[in-house]
RNA sequence: GCUCGAGUGGUGGAAUUGGUAGACACGUUGGACUUAAAAUCCAAUGGCCAUUAUGGCCGUGCGGGUUCAAGUCCCGCCUCGAGUACCA
């Protein structure tokens, strides 16, 4: 046997505080911060608030990858610098605990998803406190948590009490509406409810049974039991919202998804349509974001066209169109209804009755995905009835066709060949003639859609306006004849509030004789109840079905067991529980209170901190969470309980942070895998292999892989120089792309510091950017550097001295207060990772060990390197910690640098240099300039202009 | 199809809003230190030409335009990315 090998670096093994330690470093600041609460918060404070908001997490059991803390990196760098500017900063952070993947956990393991949970959230911790935020942990919120969702639930009862007066524009108590219909039923009532609701008076409500009072309420209450159709998962076995399918599938699992009626509650959104869409001029909210949701709630300005159908058997129906074009009424030579349309069955005639009824039953059979993949071919059936025009009383064929959807507008249209595309092709396809109602426009090879250039022809009264005045002048004639009015149409669809699921809040709802009743306020929270298992019920109940406790006593107040069911009073609960948007909906507020067990939160609390400040998150939610907390805010707003309709005055959407995959090629139909450079001209396929097996120059560690996956490991490699050469690809960071960067590696390898700036270095916050962890050997390089210059001799003892400055050190200094300032406040963090680099670089140069330029340096670096700001700071014998110093104002004599020559340039097409002492000021630079300058122009016979100086840079002539 | 966003070295990205394009970093190359490696430090690094230094030309997806001056503004294209999808 040889001898041991010596130690491979001297270095490591015999640590003087020479070395940056950011290992020890970081620990132990992160356990003083804990301990003496440095970023705990109070509601009363003299100082001015700050809340800086990050979307919390839902707590995966993946853990963090480098990708997840990159929003809450940037939220902590503008938290610390507004605490270093002396405001009082709410910064907390909490945990969307609800969610699917842990029922998933628990279908297959039988594990409760609390524990699930709590195992998942405690990793999280671990993993945030290694980052070294400032978030005031004693502020945490959990949105499984009964404390919490206690609050979700009186939320929920809010809205189920409420209605939308659109007199008022404005939610209002449920009473008001009791006491209306009493005095004078609902014709006088203007209020967002069903459409289909019936016209009652006042003896008509006060005949009514309780039962039925109850359902015509529902109609009316701002969340509403109905039966929808709705989106069926059958291998979740839950209903999806439509931002939760994509392409057709489910988000989560890809699953296929099909229609299906149910009864579920419903959210009544479309109330606040157009509120929402206001607030957005209100609100700093990314454009993109704003234009997401502008799309979603889908505002078209129009018009209701009643048609009646030409009578037979001394019946007429009225059908009832929405179109944006009422000016172009005159051209409509058919009308189309969707085949779900209710009428259908109704005006059928005879003799077309086989071939409706077929084409029904086969659109209903084609699920949405392929009717939504199928646009292109044209299909529809005649059938048989006839409209009358409203003014040319002439009689129009009524067809149906899946181009029209029954789920917008009233699921009918009035067709207009000439003036619409769809209209157009269909009216080709089954050659129905297509008058054309423009002047001077050609419309025999594709209708004319532009409403800039119109002018009416062929119209009767409408002829020669422009597409403005018809509309307005058609508006008013409908009115005249009583058969429609101007409209305004929303795309939005109220929200189906009810999931199928375990893992989620449960609704405070029993029933009665089937109407549902609320459990009174007092009793909340009602709480998850204990399930044999987290599927459906052999009835196909939600999971809630498999509860043996679950049924509601009215008498005691109180959930009782199924079977100890000895009186009348007790009633059964709802099974379905709330979607996951249901706890984030609220969280913002809760935090300014969240120990308050009387009410959400107290009116101190909020009137103190009243909006979120800065709001980081991905605009993956953007018609999703983003719109549906507007939505509750708003009207905890009208119930007077927030002070501030929009909760969020400043809204970011960070950049994803993406991985680098690696491949390998295995050839087809062979168990050898070819080096990257060699698989040109074979066919072979890529096969994901994990990152931490390939080198930095793109080799794959063979041996690692064979390991790694064993149905290799006879696998014949074809090399190339010897080595195994992998591809790479950009992709997004996931653990089955196996490209995921676990920050807690990096954050041993090169500590949180480094981690922190490297990330905010990447690129510009917003926008999507590749990790490559080679890269941040840069940043920490400059942190090394930093500490080296500060400490010296043989052990590296801390020094500063104590002499004053010079003024190049000063110069150094304040150019990067200046432009980190600058920079934190414009959220463009990347560029002031590059300045504190040129600082130091700088400072490092001129051999600046000066305690006067350390001391300001530190705290403006503290915001992104906290740990070894905090520990130079101490080493200048400061007591407290850094946190609370004040920003060091930066001072502009230090930033004037003149540059030797200043190229001028004016009208005259003519350039000159002029030459100045570096030691000139701005004002003495601008009337050398202003002298040459007038001295030149006045040779040409000129007026002289106004010159503008930048410090730095170059001179500016102005007209 | 529609809406929004983006195209700058080998790579990530700067450019104070029209004023010396390529800051800073990675990577690469060369050098110093070392038995060697690591670490550290120094130098070079958009392309082409010239070279004794000074230098010259081209260059921000493409084609035009405005301007003394354009990565930046205007017009017309091309490519990529994201969202949305028969919305009457």
């Amino acid at each position: 046997m040889k001898a041991p090998h010596k130690p491979r670096c001297f270095g490591s093994s015999q640590e003087t505080s020479m070395q940056y330690n950011f290992r020890e470093i970081e620990a132990r600041w992160q356990s003083y911060w804990a301990e003496h609460n440095t970023f705990k918060v109070s509601n009363t404070s003299n100082k001015e608030k700050f809340y800086a908001l990050d979307m919390f997490p839902y707590p995966s059991g993946a853990g963090l990858h480098v990708g997840h803390p990159l929003g809450y990196i940037a939220s902590d760098i503008y938290s610390r610098y507004k605490r270093h500017k002396g405001f009082n900063v709410l910064h907390p952070m909490g945990y969307d605990s609800f969610g699917l993947p842990a029922e998933q956990y628990a279908i297959q393991t039988g594990q409760h998803p609390a524990i699930t949970t709590e195992a998942n959230i405690k990793r999280y911790r671990e993993q945030l406190d290694r980052l070294g935020f400032s978030f005031d942990w004693d502020r945490e919120v959990r949105t499984s948590d009964p404390k919490y969702y206690k609050w979700t639930q009186w939320v929920f009862i809010q809205l189920f009490n409420s209605w939308y007066d659109q007199d008022m524009d404005k939610a209002q108590s449920i009473k008001t509406l009791i006491e209306r219909f009493e005095k004078e039923g609902n014709t006088r009532v203007n209020a967002t409810c069903d459409p289909k609701t019936p016209e009652f008076s006042a003896s008509d409500w006060n005949g009514f049974t309780e039962k039925e009072k109850k359902k015509l309420l529902l109609h009316y209450r701002l969340t509403y039991l109905a039966d929808t159709e709705v989106n069926w998962c059958p291998a979740l076995g839950t209903v999806l919202a439509n931002d939760e399918i994509v392409n057709g599938v489910s988000e989560r699992g890809g699953h296929p998804v099909e229609r299906k009626k149910m009864t579920q509650w419903i959210m009544r959104i479309t109330a606040y349509a157009q509120r929402l869409l206001d607030g957005l001029a209100t609100i700093d909210w990314p454009q993109p974001l704003k234009d997401a949701q502008t799309n979603w709630i889908g505002r078209s300005v129009g018009a209701t066209v009643t048609f009646y159908t030409q009578e037979s058997d001394g019946a007429s129906y009225p059908i009832e169109v929405f179109t944006t074009r009422p000016d172009t009424i005159f051209g409509a030579s058919f009308m189309t209804l969707a085949p779900e349309h209710e009428l259908v069955a109704k005006i059928t005639t005879a003799a077309q009755r086989s071939a409706v009824e077929a084409y029904v039953k086969a659109t209903a059979k084609r699920s949405e995905r392929d009717r939504l993949s199928d646009v292109k071919t044209i299909s529809g059936v005649f059938t048989g009835a006839y409209a009358v025009h409203p003014f040319s009383k002439e009689s129009i064929p009524i067809w149906i066709g899946d181009y029209v959807l029954a789920g917008y507008g009233t699921g009918a249209v009035m067709s207009v060949p000439c003036g619409d595309q769809r209209d157009y092709d269909f009216a080709t396809h089954f050659n129905i003639p297509i008058p054309n109602i423009f002047k001077g426009i050609d419309i025999s090879e594709e209708a004319f859609a532009d409403k800039e250039n119109t002018v009416i022809a062929n119209s009767d009264f409408l002829d020669g306006l422009s597409y403005e005045k018809a509309v307005a002048r058609v508006i008013e004639e409908l009115e005249k004849i009583g058969q429609g009015e101007g409209k305004i149409n929303y795309r939005l669809r109220d929200a189906v509030f009810s999931r199928q699921r375990y893992w989620g809040e449960p609704f405070p709802v029993y029933f009665v004789d089937g109407t549902p009743e609320m459990i009174a306020e007092e009793h909340l929270p009602l709480h998850l109840p204990e399930v044999a298992k987290y599927l459906p019920t052999e009835t196909g109940e939600p999971p809630l079905g498999n509860a043996e406790v679950w049924a509601w006593d009215t008498i005691k107040n109180s959930v009782v067991h199924n079977d100890k069911i000895d009186h009348e009073s007790v009633f059964p609960l709802e099974l379905n529980t709330m979607p996951g948007w249901a706890g984030s909906s609220q969280y913002f507020n809760r935090y300014m209170d969240p120990h308050n067990e009387e009410a959400i939160y107290s009116q101190e609390a909020i009137q103190y901190w009243k909006q979120v400040d800065l709001y980081i998150g991905g605009i993956e939610h953007a018609t999703g969470h983003l719109l549906y907390s507007r939505f509750w805010q708003k009207f905890l707003f009208d119930l007077g309980i927030v002070p501030q309709e929009e909760y969020a005055r400043k809204l970011i959407n960070q950049g994803m942070i993406l991985g680098t995959s690696a491949f390998v090629y295995r050839e087809k139909g062979s168990n050898s895998l070819i080096s990257l450079g060699l698989i040109e001209g074979k066919e072979v396929d890529p096969i994901h292999a994990d990152v931490s097996l390939v080198n930095a120059s793109g080799e794959l560690d063979i041996e690692g892989f064979k390991k790694w996956r064993p149905e290799y490991a006879d696998a014949k490699f074809v090399l190339e120089d010897g080595v195994y050469k992998v591809g790479h690809e950009v992709e997004k960071m996931s653990k089955s792309k196996y490209n995921v960067v676990n920050p807690d590696e990096i954050c041993d390898t090169y500590g949180a510091d480094s981690l922190r700036m490297y990330e905010m270095f990447l690129g510009p916050l917003e926008q999507a950017k590749p990790w490559n962890t080679a890269g941040i050997t840069g940043v920490y390089g400059f942190l090394k550097k930093l500490w080296k210059l500060y400490h010296q001799g043989a052990n590296g003892e801390f020094y500063v001295a104590g002499d004053a400055p010079t003024e190049e050190n000063f110069r150094s200094l304040h150019k990067v207060i200046k432009k980190v300032e600058e920079d934190i406040e414009n959220f463009s963090f990347n560029t002031s990772v590059s300045t504190f680099m040129i600082g130091v670089n700088e400072l490092s140069a001129q051999k600046c060990q000066s305690r006067e330029i350390l001391e300001p340096l530190l705290i403006t670096l503290s915001p992104y390197a906290p740990h070894i700001a905090e520990e130079l700071w101490n080493k200048l014998g400061h007591q407290e910690s850094i946190s609370y110093a004040p920003f060091p104002e930066f001072k502009s004599e230090y930033l004037v640098e003149s540059t030797k020559e200043y190229p001028i340039s004016f009208n005259g097409k003519m350039r000159f240099k002029l030459e100045l002492p570096l030691s000139m000021g701005p004002n003495e630079i601008e009337e050398a300039v202003m002298a040459h300058e007038k001295t030149q122009q006045q040779l040409q016979g000129r007026e002289p202009k106004k010159v503008i100086i930048v410090p730095g840079k170059i001179v500016n002539i102005v007209g």
